[in-house]
DNA sequence: GCCGTTTTCGGCCCGACTGTTTTCAGTCG
């Protein structure tokens, strides 16, 4: 295994752990930070320590000499004295609460030092019989909103991010592929159905059933296993970092079946079964019949032509009236990845990424689009390192000298610009001119704030293109603000605004269900990644499965336009309002 | 702990919100 995320998550436990003993907070802050470089940097830590030293882990930005020196007496003997030294002086089960939003190190601290809290158990107690609430600086709204954040929290446990489950998932499929006996290999679940979270993941290999034990046996010994749970003919279970993932082994003649079935969604799969039924058929995860004979199996294309229907892509079977559209020959033409030519939102270093401008250029190139919009953050946003406009007009030269010397990808000025408390924009509307891309969002918004009037007004001026991930919500660590979104479509339609499907792995913003509403209401959508990181760009694949889910189709999508059309769609609306 | 046309010390993103206080600590983005 790389051990490039090895080394980040215990950095960043490390930085937790510095952070609870009350350690200066640039300290922690630095710990946190090699962490992300570490976890992002393109090659494999290790090699790089092979070829280079300690003084190759020291060109990383971030790292210095002393953390070079720790990572490297990791690499040498396996440990770190100082992360050893360190977790021993912590309630390590406790200090995982520090991921809970809302949850900070003086709060356990405090708990830790007055009330002997010392376990997730004992903090939940804490808070439910009061004495959190009795201590000073404490009351009954604190006590309240950190309970709902802990709750907020405890429902995502046990469900993954699709984003962090989809590089797993890609190795699985891709070393397995790889064995001669596997004649296919498919992800099924709700990963397949590229749901937003994950539950668990459930992997199907097709392949004849004696080579079913090598197969499972060469699945739990994939290098990222950390526990075998289970290793038979048919069937494998395995811990793969800190998620549990099965390997199902199914013949040829029922795999079709069988990823129908592993697939679901549950609601899917009855409400199918109910219409074989009265076809008079049977489906399971063996095969369709009829009586004891069996019609249908081998392939999933089978299994839905058995039953009067047309193949229904996984993103869509939720039991959303896409049997009824299969039925009647009506499902959406879906957008597909491969039609994407372009990414309209990625943050370089001139704000709070990390990328140059030409290493982004250059990745976008190698991934076949033709344009990326560069939308960093802009001048009120300070702690992304907004830009003033002098910078924004810097960055703006350097993309017209990279533009001029790099064919085959253009990188469109853009920015993505906050939607201020009273809606108007953080930039004014000459400097919004000079820009090819705008896409407007609210960062920040007051406890129980609504925030569609915001939008409205943003959506109003001309230079305003799209509205970045018009919720703000983060999977499993905040709920979105309150925003009338019935109102953003209807509003978005009638000024020409498009609406983006964020595909940052932590918002999918637009989600499935806002992207259908926006869809059946005429508005186009902006897909971007949201990127940060060079690494981050392969998101696009999570913004077009949401995208799928909600129903779109190309003609929906905005990123499916080659460079002119897309730059003549984006003056459409400025003409309209001038 | 990192870093350097403020360069080997002394900054490091910092303003705003919330809930607790009565001038501030904790947390967030």
């Amino acid at each position: 295994m790389r051990k490039n995320e090895e080394i980040a998550e215990i950095l960043d436990r490390l930085a937790d752990a510095l952070e609870f003993l009350g350690e200066i907070p640039y300290k922690v802050r630095a710990y946190r930070k090699a962490a992300r470089v570490i976890e992002n940097y393109p090659e494999d830590i290790e090699e790089l320590y092979r070829r280079r030293g300690a003084g190759g882990l020291m060109d990383l930005p971030g790292v210095g000499e002393r953390i070079a020196k720790k990572i490297a007496e990791y690499l040498e003997t396996g440990r770190m004295r100082k992360y050893e030294e360190v977790m021993a002086q912590v309630p390590k089960d406790l200090i995982d609460l520090l991921s809970v939003p809302g949850i900070g190190p003086r709060t356990l601290k405090v708990a830790y030092e007055k009330l002997g809290v010392r376990t997730k158990e004992d903090f939940r107690r804490v808070l439910e019989d009061g004495s959190l609430a009795r201590l000073p600086g404490f009351g009954p709204k604190k006590v309240a909103n950190i309970k709902r954040a802990l709750q907020l929290y405890e429902r995502m446990a046990g469900r993954i991010p699709l984003g962090l489950a989809y590089p797993i998932v890609q190795n699985i499929v891709g070393e397995l592929g790889k064995i001669p006996e596997v004649l296919e290999i498919h992800p099924a679940g709700s990963f397949r159905r590229m749901k937003e979270t994950v539950g668990d993941i459930d992997i199907l290999a097709c392949a004849d059933p004696k080579d079913g034990r090598k197969i499972i046996e060469e699945f739990v010994s994939l290098p990222e296993v950390v526990q075998v749970l289970a290793a038979g003919d048919t069937k494998g279970s395995a811990v793969f970092g800190k998620y549990q993932v099965d390997l199902r082994v199914i013949p040829p003649q029922s795999y079709g079946a069988a990823l129908q079935y592993f697939t679901g969604s549950k609601q899917h799969n009855i409400h199918l079964r109910t219409i074989a039924r009265a076809k008079g058929l049977k489906i399971s995860e063996y095969g369709v019949f009829k009586g004891n004979e069996k019609v249908a199996g081998k392939t999933e294309e089978e299994v839905y032509a058995a039953v009067g229907m047309l193949w229904i892509p996984p993103e869509l079977r939720e039991d959303r009236g896409e049997i009824e559209a299969a039925m009647e020959g009506k499902l959406p033409d879906l957008v597909d990845y491969g039609d994407i030519k372009g990414d309209l939102h990625v943050h370089s270093h001139y704000s709070d990424g990390t990328a140059t401008l030409e290493e982004i250029a250059l990745a976008a190139l190698k991934m076949g689009y033709e344009y990326v919009a560069v939308c960093d953050h802009s001048q009120s946003v300070k702690y992304a390192g907004g830009l003033d406009i002098d910078t924004l007009r810097a960055k703006n030269r350097e993309i017209d000298r990279i533009n001029a010397s790099l064919k085959g990808i253009r990188l469109l000025k853009g920015t993505e610009v906050d939607i201020l408390p009273d809606g108007s924009l953080d930039y004014p509307d000459e400097v919004l001119a000079e820009l090819d891309f705008v896409i407007a969002a609210v960062h920040t918004w007051r406890k129980d704030e609504d925030v569609t009037e915001r939008i409205v007004k943003a959506m109003e001026n001309p230079f305003v293109h799209a509205i970045a991930h018009p919720t703000g919500r983060l999977i499993g660590k905040r709920e979105g603000c309150r925003v009338d979104m019935e109102e953003v479509v209807r509003k978005a339609r009638e000024t020409g605004t498009f609406l983006e499907i964020n595909g940052y792995y932590e918002r999918l913003d637009l989600n499935d269900v806002n992207a259908r509403l926006a869809k059946e209401n005429g508005v186009k959508i902006t897909l971007g990644t949201d990127t940060h990181q060079i690494g981050q760009l392969w998101q696009m694949r999570l913004a077009v499965g949401t995208a799928r889910r909600g129903w779109l189709e190309k003609g929906d999508v905005i990123n499916v336009l080659g460079l002119e059309e897309l730059l003549s769609v984006l003056r459409v609306k400025r003409r309209e309002c001038s």
